[in-house]
RNA sequence: GGCCCCAUCGUCUAGCGGUCUAGGACACCGCCCUCUCAAGGCGGCAACACGGGUUCAAGUCCCGUUGGGGCUGCCA
């Protein structure tokens, strides 16, 4: 519960600054997802910002990645990259660039050198890794036994000031109090010229105009180092709001070992954007009602930073499937068939589709609105109607009771459905003059039935199931069964 | 270790001192519907971590304990 919450009194300026160093992971996404709605909600702007300073492990795949996954959410930025090439300075839209942080060196230097001229900051000769029993640190005592130091070797270090405890006021912590004397002088270019994150971020949020810094709650701790530094370069020190981590059911920061934790990977798996978002707004959110559903605009709209919850939240794969099933029943069934695509690549070759086929599909996706949770069931769960079974196992003839009497009704309902026009009403008429004419129940025959058809024992309703098949595969599957398998006992 | 954050059903949460015999959602269980599986409807199980205060009154405020998480990097 964010107890000193002060809505924005201008429009807000915001930025989401991801490091292209890997996939778009989930708390990631909704540490986007908030920044993106508070800007909405407000009026204000949505920056995207690239923190490539780590040269090393940035990559152009994770960019696209990023900017892909972003996209894929529905979440547009005002400032930033453009989408079709992250990294042509030409196609950025906004006039506070470049958007790359790896562009921007020049500031940072220009930044890192003020810091040392107004005595904030010293050379530092210490080896990059110090290792256990290594010494403190002397540096800042003898600057001028360093003269003769490689330029490359030397990192600049920012000089904790003396000074009364950094307070920062955070939107969802309140007052957050830090002791000098326990923050360390830190790096903040390191040797060979490149700065480093704590740094460049305070650089860029200032020269972006940025003026709430809303991220995940990981950088609570560092807050106050950045604060020094706005304060040291005369700077205007944003509003910060630290949003609780996302943890796995074992109550760890949410990472691979987890199961998914990229965006790319619930697309993959077949989750509509729509619940994706639905679900990560609801991961430390709430508008204060018993509401759960929301679209993107709907979002928008509720969303502030008054009832983020502070503590962290666990992920949930249950819930996140309700919410995609959900979605699944809601959407039209033209747009869940288009969606489906895809996921259908195996069966039908979705680039020509004429008229009657894409009907077709229409009906059988229609049918498993109800059953489908994610799309990528949809290999699985759909496969008969493409592909005769395989082969039915002894367990699933037990359970359909395909005893010597369902034989015979099998024999018997093959001659009448050949007999028989194609449609839902005239199959379900063959089939239910057939158990009135010979006693019996509905069930004896649906089963025996169902599972010949579609080699399972689970499946919508038979009558629907049987035409979307089709009157020849229905035939040729009871033949083949017919042919192949005797009674048991 | 030091510093910081957090703490209501298994999970996400409502709750901002009295309206709480703690509400909703997911999951789970039962019933209904029913040709199977779902979906849907109805019902059920289930929580204020612990200990001290403050107060006429505490899930709600304060302190402590315990537990969890984060930071402590020439990663971001």
């Amino acid at each position: 519960m964010a107890f000193n919450y002060t809505e924005p009194t201008s429009p807000p300026r915001v930025r989401f600054a991801p490091s292209p160093t890997g996939d778009l992971h989930i708390g990631s996404a909704r540490t986007a997802l908030f920044n993106y709605l508070f800007a909405r909600h407000y009026g204000g702007s949505f920056i995207l910002r690239i923190e490539d300073t780590d040269k090393v492990r940035s990559t152009e795949k994770s960019l696209r990645n990023l900017v892909d996954g972003l996209k894929w959410l529905g979440i547009n930025w005002d400032e930033g990259p453009g989408e079709a090439n992250p990294t042509d300075l030409t196609s950025e839209t906004g006039d506070h660039g470049p958007y790359l942080q790896s562009i921007r060196r020049d500031s940072h230097l220009a930044a890192a050198d003020k810091l040392k001229s107004l005595g904030f900051a010293y050379e530092c000769a210490c080896p990059p890794v110090e290792t256990a029993g290594a010494s403190k640190c002397q540096c800042a005592l003898k600057q001028d036994e360093l003269g003769n130091v490689p330029e490359e070797l030397k990192s600049l270090k920012f000089k904790i000031p003396p000074g009364p405890p950094v307070m920062v006021h955070d939107l969802i912590r309140g007052e957050v109090m830090f002791r000098r004397d326990d923050l360390q002088d830190f790096v903040i270019v390191r040797a060979g010229g490149l700065p480093t994150y704590n740094f460049v971020v305070v650089v860029d949020d200032a020269s972006m105009e940025i003026s709430h810094v809303i991220r995940g709650e990981d950088h609570l701790s560092n807050t106050p180092k950045q604060i020094l530094i706005f304060e040291a370069l005369s700077l205007t020190i944003p509003i910060f709001a630290h949003i609780p981590l996302i943890h796995g059911s074992d109550g760890t920061r949410m990472s691979k070992r987890h199961g998914a934790v990229t965006v790319e990977a619930y697309m993959n798996e077949g989750f509509l954007p729509e619940a994706f978002v639905n679900y990560l707004s609801k991961l430390g959110w709430t508008d204060g009602t018993d509401r759960e559903i929301y679209t993107l605009k709907e979002l928008e709209e509720a969303f502030t930073l008054s009832h983020v919850s502070s503590s962290p939240a666990t992920f949930d794969r249950d819930k996140i499937l309700w919410f995609n099933g959900k979605y699944v029943r809601e959407i039209s069934d033209d747009d869940l068939l288009d969606r489906s695509l895809p996921f259908l690549a195996e069966f039908v070759d979705p680039v020509d589709l004429n008229e009657s086929t894409r009907a077709w599909l229409t009906g059988i996706i229609r049918m498993y609105k109800e059953r489908l949770e994610v799309l990528g069931e949809i290999p699985s769960k759909l496969g008969y109607f493409f592909n005769d079974p395989k082969g039915y196992d002894e367990s699933a003839l037990r359970k359909a009771k395909v005893d010597g009497d369902a034989f015979n009704y099998l024999v018997e309902l093959k001659k009448l459905f050949l007999e028989s026009e194609w449609t839902t009403g005239d199959i379900e008429t063959v089939i239910r003059d057939y158990i009135v004419k010979r006693e019996i129940k509905l069930k004896a025959v649906v089963q025996p039935l169902r599972l010949v058809i579609t080699g399972t024992l689970a499946t919508p309703g038979i009558f629907d199931t049987l035409f979307y098949v089709g009157k020849e595969p229905t035939v040729r599957r009871l033949e083949y069964f017919l042919a192949n398998y005797r009674p048991p006992g």
